[in-house]
DNA sequence: ATTATCTATAGATCTATAGATAATGC
DNA sequence: ATTATCTATAGATCTATAGATAATGC
């Protein structure tokens, strides 16, 4: 094992792993602890409790999550390219963290309470990204560049389209009979058709 | 209470209920007897098991779901119409039954062994819906009626953009602060960006 | 007689903590 | 001394079943 980590991580490292994998509910602190290679009491000790730990997961990869929208924003290229580099990295972001919209998910159905807790992570990140891309958005409905289409829309159809092929990867391997590496040529090709998608459904 | 409805039903009902809420895992035999309005015990009586009382409850919502993809065709209107009724229908069932994409998509992954019975209950079906409904589109295609695009990728855009606002239900209400009235109105306007951001995408 | 319902309980978790011991940093 | 790790266990579920009793259908 690599003891050059402090088991505090191990712990978080292995907790992180089975959280995505299987969400809070079904996944125990006498697990996490099998896995990290220290006895269960040990988990509570660094974390206090279950809770706690998974908030410590969970403020992390919804900051990894929230970041996929941002982008560095170029001015000298055009307003399509922009949004292409925004869905390519919005996709991407999730190519490398597979189970996350899953885990994302599982919480605001099953949890509602931790929405409140989200929602202030979230807010004033949300709200700068939002409002620049929604300015910037109307300026080229305007020039009758696009269709017109509410920011709100177009972010719901970005994310649906992204997310979707992750939430459905384990019945798309079954029916497909995929490998991963095959699996991962698929969501290649998926995010080519979800650019082109979004960018014909926003001809004027 | 509604005693005309026997205990059994009763129980199904309510299962129904707390599993589409919070999905398998977070449900205890012990809720579902109490909303049902009898002892624990009953509900092994009727179905030996939380998992067996389960599977009758998904199985149940599983034709709902493969079924929604059906839908009446006439063939005296155009392709083009012929798939908006089909967008139109398949976000119809999710509108009535909204909280039955986060139960698939929660067992697929927490449960992936349930794969298997899912196959089994859908695959012909599906098989049936997607040979017809792929010979037309690439008839179409080959008219030049509409750009080149493989029947799976349609299906899971249109799945993908209908099955979001549903799974994103919660997030949504709470930071747009929604009611649920509110909540259907923009459901309802969602669907018809759905088809617009579909018909249009497929422009040659 | 048969079927539906209840009470009671065994046995399996699981979370969280108390208290003992080992490892580490001065 | 302080921090990390362990063993042991209390207390809270939860599922499933055994066995008693009530309700129903002949």
């Amino acid at each position: 094992m690599k003891k050059d980590k402090s088991m505090e991580k191990e712990i978080l490292i292995h907790a992180e792993k089975l959280f995505l994998k299987k969400g809070f509910a079904l996944t125990s602190t006498t697990e996490i602890s099998r896995e990290s290679g220290c006895n269960q009491a040990l988990v509570h000790y660094y974390f206090r409790t279950k809770e706690k730990l998974f908030e410590a997961v969970f403020q992390n990869k919804l900051i990894v999550f929230i970041s996929s929208f941002l982008q560095i924003d170029q001015s000298n290229i055009s307003f399509e390219e922009k949004l292409v580099g925004k869905i390519e990295t919005h996709f991407d972001v999730l190519y490398q963290n597979q189970q996350l919209p899953f885990l994302i998910i599982n919480e605001l159905i099953t949890n509602p309470e931790r929405i409140a807790a989200i929602k202030i992570q979230v807010e004033s990140n949300v709200q700068l990204i939002y409002s620049s891309f929604s300015r910037e958005l109307e300026a080229e409905i305007e020039k009758g560049n696009i269709r017109p289409i509410s920011a709100l829309d177009l972010f719901l159809s970005i994310l649906s389209l992204n997310i979707n092929i992750f939430l459905l990867k384990p019945l798309l391997k079954d029916i497909l009979s995929l490998d991963d590496e095959q699996f991962n040529r698929m969501a290649e090709e998926r995010k080519k058709e979800n650019v082109r998608t979004i960018i014909m459904s926003l001809k004027p």
